[in-house]
DNA sequence: GTCTATACAAAGATAGAC
DNA sequence: GTCTATCTTTGTATAGAC
């Protein structure tokens, strides 16, 4: 029945925008408050403090990767497409939510030098979740062995598409090239260990 | 004879310093002017203000990771290893001066939404020399028609080697990935257009 | 849970003397 | 050119009422 966001909802929403265009640090208190309509008592009372709200609205928007990254691979139809739908679910997700300059994560992480406890394990987890997919999603396609290293591979061209995001590129071209790219990376490690059958 | 660093130098330095592994909005002028052993006013008469500090700072920064990238390649042997130098002159450079936590022109851009002209110009002025210098590596070994196309992905792996690092990668094991990534790309492309000669 | 009002610290920048 | 001292604004966070 809930028609009205709760100003819960509407500091998290408010954080991970601001967060996302302008960055965290030259967001203020303040800035997040007014968009979000209400009172700093509020904030405090449900987050404890700023590194608190970013922190959940890191993980909100984390699950909802997770999620748009899930059904993109479930779409998929042949094991090296999986593992390239990262690529797509990159676009699809940024078409969903407000898309950030580049990347939340990895903007946070560049603007924070000293996270706490809770707002490092989410940034980290969002690495793992990149890093521990890729090579769920590898396995079939080069083996186990193999499967490590074209994850990390991916991951770092994946890492190089939101980095050409922030350099100004366009983001569609640049996603497209970083997908040829790790296909490349695909086919290079398939061919030193061929792909295990079925 | 200057056998002291000019009070202008160590404001450079110290500015160079923290923005590279602190980040520019959480240092504080106070911070700068701590390190520096710098009145406040100085500061302001030589730079007009903390942007224009760091984009003297991150001007003088160029100029040297330009300086360092052109000895590696000139090191280089032959024009594919001219192309891949730009991973070696990422470890050098790193080495020589105060390593950044990643990239100091990615983290200031991620770090600052709404950058004034000659800041803008200077963070513009990083991705125009590695796509630049790159085509122009890339003509003799590719071909003038895919050399800005093999430019555009090594810059993607380049950065994406960068981002890598933030991530929390290995500096050197993110490095060599990167390399290889990009040689694949260069072969890649390479075999499409073949080599022009000589 | 949410608001109004405010405390307190830190920020960037300037004035005026030397 | 450089310093000491200070001004003003903005920031995060809290107190106390409803």
């Amino acid at each position: 029945m809930a028609s009205q966001p709760t100003a819960r909802d509407r500091l998290l929403d408010a954080a991970e925008d601001l967060a996302a265009t302008q960055g965290v640090n030259i967001t203020s208190v303040d800035a997040i408050l007014d968009r979000a309509r209400v009172s700093p008592a509020t904030l405090y009372a449900h987050f404890g403090n700023k590194e608190g709200l970013i922190t959940e609205a890191l993980r909100r928007r984390l699950a909802r990767w997770d999620t748009t990254w899930q059904e993109c691979i479930d779409d998929a139809d042949s094991r090296e497409e999986k593992l390239l739908a990262v690529f797509t679910a990159l676009s699809r997700h940024r078409r969903a939510l407000t898309p950030s300059r580049w990347c939340v994560f990895l903007g946070v992480a560049a603007e924070t030098p000293h996270p706490g406890r809770d707002l490092q394990d989410t940034l980290a987890a969002d690495t793992r979740l990149l890093l521990g997919r890729l090579e769920d999603l590898a396995g079939p396609v080069v083996g186990a062995e193999q499967a490590p290293l074209l994850a990390r591979r991916i991951v770092l061209v994946y890492t190089g598409v939101l980095g050409m995001i922030l350099r100004g590129a366009d983001v569609d071209a640049a996603t497209a090239e970083g997908r040829s790219i790790a296909a490349l990376a695909l086919h290079a490690v398939g061919a030193a260990a061929p792909a295990v059958r079925r």
